[in-house]
DNA sequence: AATATATTTAGTTATTTAGCTAACTATAAA
DNA sequence: TTTATAGTTAGCTAAATAACTAAATATATT
């Protein structure tokens, strides 16, 4: 039951069931890539990542300084399991927003995507260091 | 994705997967047996019950004065899903002794289950009342 | 070797949710 | 028709969890 909470669990999230569809369309997507889909934090999308890492439902690999995630084999979600939840997620308007937004996405380099992540994030000590240093 | 996610949340409870699988076993159980398998507050078990209908994945009807909860139809979760459910049950203490319990509170009358649940929640001022009432 | 950077972990806060008791509703029995 | 009772709803508290920023880690580049 423990193995099937953590499961159930892991797929009870409204951004954790975002990143499963995107994983359904790119059978491979790194940190970066999901982070931007979702608009959250990188550290937020990160604890989400590992959650499904932890319940078997995705596996990751690093690739030199990124970290690829993608579904995971049958063991924990058979075939059926995953057929059912594909037409469960069919009729919503936020999948079918995210499928569109992931093909500009995968369209854009990730050294990019880090950047403009990095912009964003940047608080005022930042920037008055940056400053500091001249640049 | 809204219905996906109301039924995962539905089941991703360690309590309401327990009446889950007693709802496999013995295909109709009231509210009251539901709450001794529990053993929780009779008013926390309606509540996770009130959740599972609301996912569709159970249904009640009124019968006298008790509920009775079933099931519901494969709309909401296609026998492959119920299936695999069971099978990620299957290897649970918990879930085993559940049924071992089950056995026993089915051969105990609802009114009697009922007035045990009654006693054994009697606060002060109840048994106050009855001082009062000359009981 | 030193610096930059992609991701994770730590620490905090706000929200959600599981549990309780008490009050309420609807049915049955006296 | 009054009283008892099975279940639900309301209101509360404690625990779990999703989000954030900042610090740490590990890899790549200069």
């Amino acid at each position: 039951m423990k193995d099937l909470l953590l499961i159930l669990k892991a797929l009870s999230d409204r951004n954790r069931l975002r990143i499963f569809n995107a994983l359904l369309r790119y059978d491979e997507l790194c940190a970066c890539q999901i982070t931007e889909l979702l608009q959250i934090a990188g550290a937020t999308a990160s604890r989400h990542l590992s959650l499904m890492v932890a319940a078997g439902i995705l596996k990751s690999k690093k690739v030199g300084r990124w970290v690829h995630f993608s579904l995971d084999g049958p063991d924990v979600l058979s075939d059926p399991v995953v057929d059912w939840i594909k037409l469960k997620l069919n009729t919503s308007d936020q999948i079918e927003k995210d499928l569109k937004t992931l093909d500009c996405i995968m369209r854009i380099p990730c050294e990019e995507l880090s950047r403009k992540q990095r912009e964003k994030t940047k608080s005022y000590t930042t920037n008055n260091q940056e400053m500091i240093h001249g640049k």
